[in-house]
DNA sequence: GAATGGTCTATTGTCAACACATTACAATAG
DNA sequence: CTATTGTAATGTGTTGACAATAGACCATTC
């Protein structure tokens, strides 16, 4: 068996979502944004059984606001005290996920994390900010995954979105990757009140 | 203008769901039960394309977890770790409804509470069980509500439904009431302190 | 001129049939 | 007898057509 890294397959419907999140991310359909199905059908080539079901899951992530017989639209910024909720809970939520994977990661973890800055510090060069975005997401959730498995992700998830949403201009600079630098450093040398402060510092 | 109590619709979806979501918290479906779309699709009496989006709704809560292309099933008992992280969160989203309503309540609110209270009572008398459990949830859910609306009601269902589940067992009996009727006065009151250990003494 | 009522169109909700993937089981080779 | 490959049955993913609803537009009335 040859060891290949194993590439990952997505759901034609995981590739749509992703597709609809970054264009909502990166401002390209700000909020109030109306979607329509067929169009969206007609964009990626499918029916729209498909961009209905993806619909409803951003619905559920709080990208999408959805009224009966009425469509779906681009949701609005947060109200800012439930911003501050919304970063209380994920904090939260990343703390646990450092705390419990303090000591437990495999070389393999490790590897696959340093390969995820790498990307980050490559993407942040190019200046592709919607990749940074996502590459950011991505470095965390591979600890949330680590933490918790598919459960944890899917309550965590929408407050990625939901702050995400809230901050539509680019935050990233160099210390973007020195931020989560610092976390990776913190894990590897197994000092958990470190790690948790890094995360922290990293959620705002 | 006859002052009728406005009667709530509920789309088709949202009653299916919420019958599944009886069905699945009452035990009659424990875990691993699989979904048959087609055998579901019958019993209500429609195709498979509402029930399809109902299904993924449950997933997107906890409820059932689904694999592609092989179907959804009933979601087992958390990890007792998970379980307590999600209790933490579900507090700090009570807390805050609680404190943001504190002083805020309108005497239709609060006449509201008093018939939803009212309604537990009938329900515990009749020994309905799973009506208890439903009554209790919509007493919080219109505090959850009144305080963040929809958008904070979507990130706090996800917990309540996965703590359901973990306790199968029935947990009420006149205390039920009492632990309610509690946070209702101090919020009368506007004893903000009381109410948050009120609630908090009620979420376990 | 504002308000009420009735069409009309665009868009969503639903359905039944088809295409495809997965599973379990039987057949075959080593 | 075990392991692998082929095949049939079951169930999910997708589609295109149809039904129902919301929102806009226009006419009519007071």
């Amino acid at each position: 068996m040859a060891a290949t890294k194993p590439t990952k397959i997505l759901s034609v419907k995981d590739q749509i979502a992703e597709q609809l999140r970054s264009d909502i991310i990166s401002g390209e359909m700000p909020p109030q944004t109306k979607l329509n199905e067929k169009e969206l059908a007609e964009r990626f080539g499918l029916s729209r059984g498909p961009i209905r079901d993806v619909i409803l899951q951003l619905t559920k992530e709080g990208l999408l606001i959805s009224r009966n017989n009425c469509g779906a639209s681009v949701n609005s910024v947060l109200d800012p005290k439930l911003q501050k909720l919304m970063i209380k809970l994920r904090r939260s939520i990343e703390e646990y996920a450092v705390t419990e994977l303090n000591g437990n990661l495999t070389e393999q973890n490790i590897a696959d994390l340093e390969d995820i800055l790498t990307a980050l510090q490559d993407a942040l060069e190019r200046e592709d900010y919607t990749e940074v975005t996502k590459i950011d997401i991505s470095f965390h959730q591979y600890l949330i995954y680590q933490a918790g498995g598919e459960e944890l992700v899917n309550i965590w998830y929408p407050y990625v979105m939901r702050m995400r949403l809230n901050y539509k201009r680019i935050t990233s600079s160099s210390e973007c990757v020195n931020e989560h630098r610092a976390i990776l450093e913190a894990l590897k040398a197994q000092d958990s009140a470190t790690a948790i402060k890094a995360i922290k510092h990293n959620i705002k």
